[in-house]
DNA sequence: TTTAAATTCTATATCATTATAGTATTTAAT
DNA sequence: ATTAAATACTATAATGATATAGAATTTAAA
């Protein structure tokens, strides 16, 4: 759990969206399929919404639409909207001045493998993670 | 942050140790030179002098020396001791039952990230992280 | 033998994340 | 119009990690 729960939860909604048939999506098909706090994903969904990663559909018959296009929902937009990219992008030791001239006693070791972790977040799209064989959400 | 904060402040402490030419190192003068929070460093250098890291002096021109050479303390011991690694060895979104065979959305891209972060943690020891050119602990 | 400097133990407080609860609002079907 | 099914808002509780506090213990120096 590198990711926190809140991300893993939003990364699950909308890998769970991408990968199945139907076009709407209600806050308690979600709940019940992904075995989610009720209210927790609740006000998950509504900031997820509010991100515009998603959009409602209120009232009576109503639910959760893409917002946009699979394909440009990217990983680190989803992290960063829920508990911000900063614990990904900063020093490992947590030195707010570590840099190549500066470095900590980590971060020639760290920097190769944070380059491949933020390439992992940055690159990666909802629609790459489509794939029918998925059966865990 | 990747790192709890208490796995940051026990690498600083030891790294900084590795790094200097002192034999034996008061709470006091560590909580000064790494700046970290007094009472919360001194339960923590119990912790790891009861992991066998380090070893404590008690009394008077007391503090604590390396319990075993530094070759042989390796980054995931650390961790281990202060917060437990299994947020780094398991599944990225959180599943306990996600494997090659059975796997998570994330698990195919996130694998040979881990596999890398795992090499470092596992096989990187305090030795390595000597460094004369360090002025950051 | 007294004192000062050090570690150890145990209890409590603070803070951020996660979880829960209740009410208000919206909208389609009847 | 009324009702039922849905999202939105706001307040509070529980949990785990981090931080603080005070008393107890140990030991070398004076």
């Amino acid at each position: 759990m590198i990711l926190s729960k809140t991300s893993q939860y939003a990364i699950r909604v909308l890998s769970y969206m991408i990968n199945s048939d139907l076009q709407v999506f209600s806050a308690q098909h979600l709940i019940q399929t992904l075995h989610i706090p009720d209210k927790y994903l609740r006000q998950l969904l509504t900031t997820l919404s509010k991100a515009g990663f998603i959009k409602s559909i209120r009232g009576r018959e109503g639910g959760y639409v893409f917002a946009r296009n699979a394909d440009r929902i990217y990983l680190s937009s989803i992290i960063e909207t829920v508990e911000g990219m900063d614990k990904y992008t900063s020093c490992l030791l947590g030195f707010s001045d570590c840099n190549d001239d500066n470095p900590c006693s980590l971060h020639e070791k760290w920097t190769p493998i944070r380059e491949q972790l933020l390439d992992f977040l940055n690159n990666t799209t909802l629609a790459e993670v489509k794939n029918n064989q998925i059966t865990k959400f």
